[in-house]
DNA sequence: GTCGCGTTCTTAACGTTGTTCACATGCACA
DNA sequence: TGTGCATGTGAACAACGTTAAGAACGCGAC
């Protein structure tokens, strides 16, 4: 029980289950996680292809740990670029962070791909997997200053954070499918963020003091 | 050349090659892309394995045919609920289209994560795939009643149709992955995104006359 | 120290998969 | 009527996910 929690056990190889996550991490970044078979993260770690399964019950638990430390590397990034920026308004601290956000997953596409792929949606399989995506939607909610609220869901100041999330998740897909708008063709993920935030960021104003 | 062109070519098996999309597009709404084998959609549209390779080249190009005729389906369905719309305004057709395209998404949740699986980003492999695509953009587009600017990229309004094309189907894929806003545990999809678009129509009424 | 035990890793095996090849079939047209 | 080509089959291959049985190692009890 407590070998799948506590990242600092010692085994034989070393820490072959950190050693397994990260070999895991580079071969979906190189080939995309539909490409990436267990034998060959187990050849890239150096052992055999029956030793993961004594860290993971299967391929996909194991690429769930590649979700969980993407979602946790993304919400950091999230709160440094925010904490980090110059704006003092809550709205620029957002933008800053929404900038952050579509970086991170155009700068590892398969990585971001793999935390939305429908693992997620297995709700029960894999549960640390749902609490880092909860963890990386709190970060957001609380650059917002609005705090999650359950009732009132006819005051649209109710929606303004899944607005906020979906807009920066879409555009996120959107760029690492390679659509961008035509407009942006020259442009850097971070502007073109910039400018769709700026957009959204019309409608949120009317809702924030 | 003209056999992928035409689906009305007849074949030993009737129209083996409509067949097959119809096999998969069911197998891949029951159990997901990735679990969804070759063999498998064969063996559901009743023939040998080695059948289906005269009419795809592999695996993933079937896949990709599915994945069109999903996008061509989505279009089809924003075009007609915008229309159908008792709305005037602009932003009335885009909410009812937006609402479309969120339903579409939720009622057929496995084709369309397909369809943003990452074939597409696979720019020359699939090139049917990404006109497929585009098409279903040039339908926002239309709704917007801006065209796709490719100068000025500093005017905000030029973001407006990449904006809401990011949250429609950022919100889709969030619903889909079942990350629903504590408040909308309620609501139906077409509920929830009634409010997401009121929130962001607030942005566009700034652009849109 | 060394005995024993549980954890970690290996080797070998099973059934299934994607894909290819050589061959059978049957429609369309000379 | 017969020839050709598009369409189908069956057997084969390597690679895959997964399991079972056993070997090596590390560690606490005597």
């Amino acid at each position: 029980m407590s070998r799948s929690d506590d990242p600092r056990d010692s085994y034989h190889h070393g820490d072959l289950r950190a050693a397994l996550l990260d070999a895991a991490g580079r071969l979906v970044e190189r080939n995309g996680a539909t490409h990436v078979s267990l034998r060959a993260i187990a050849r890239e770690a150096g052992v055999s292809p029956a030793a993961p399964y004594h860290h993971f019950p299967d391929r996909e638990s194991l690429l769930a740990g590649v979700a969980i430390d993407g979602f946790e590397a993304l919400a950091r990034a999230m709160r440094t670029e925010a904490e980090g920026s110059r704006e003092d308004t809550a709205l620029g601290r957002l933008q800053a962070a929404g900038v952050a956000y579509v970086c991170f997953a155009v700068e590892n596409p398969e990585i971001y791909r793999l935390m939305f792929s429908g693992l997620l949606s297995d709700r029960d399989r894999f549960p640390g997997l749902r609490e880092a995506a909860d963890g990386t939607f709190g970060v957001l909610i609380g650059l917002l200053g609005t705090e999650d609220r359950t009732e009132v869901a006819a005051d649209p100041a109710t929606w303004v954070p899944l607005t906020t999330w979906s807009t920066v998740h879409g555009l996120a897909l959107l760029l690492i499918e390679g659509i961008e708008h035509a407009a942006g063709a020259a442009l850097t993920p971070g502007e073109i963020t910039r400018q769709v935030t700026t957009v959204l960021g019309q409608g949120l104003k009317s809702f924030q003091p």
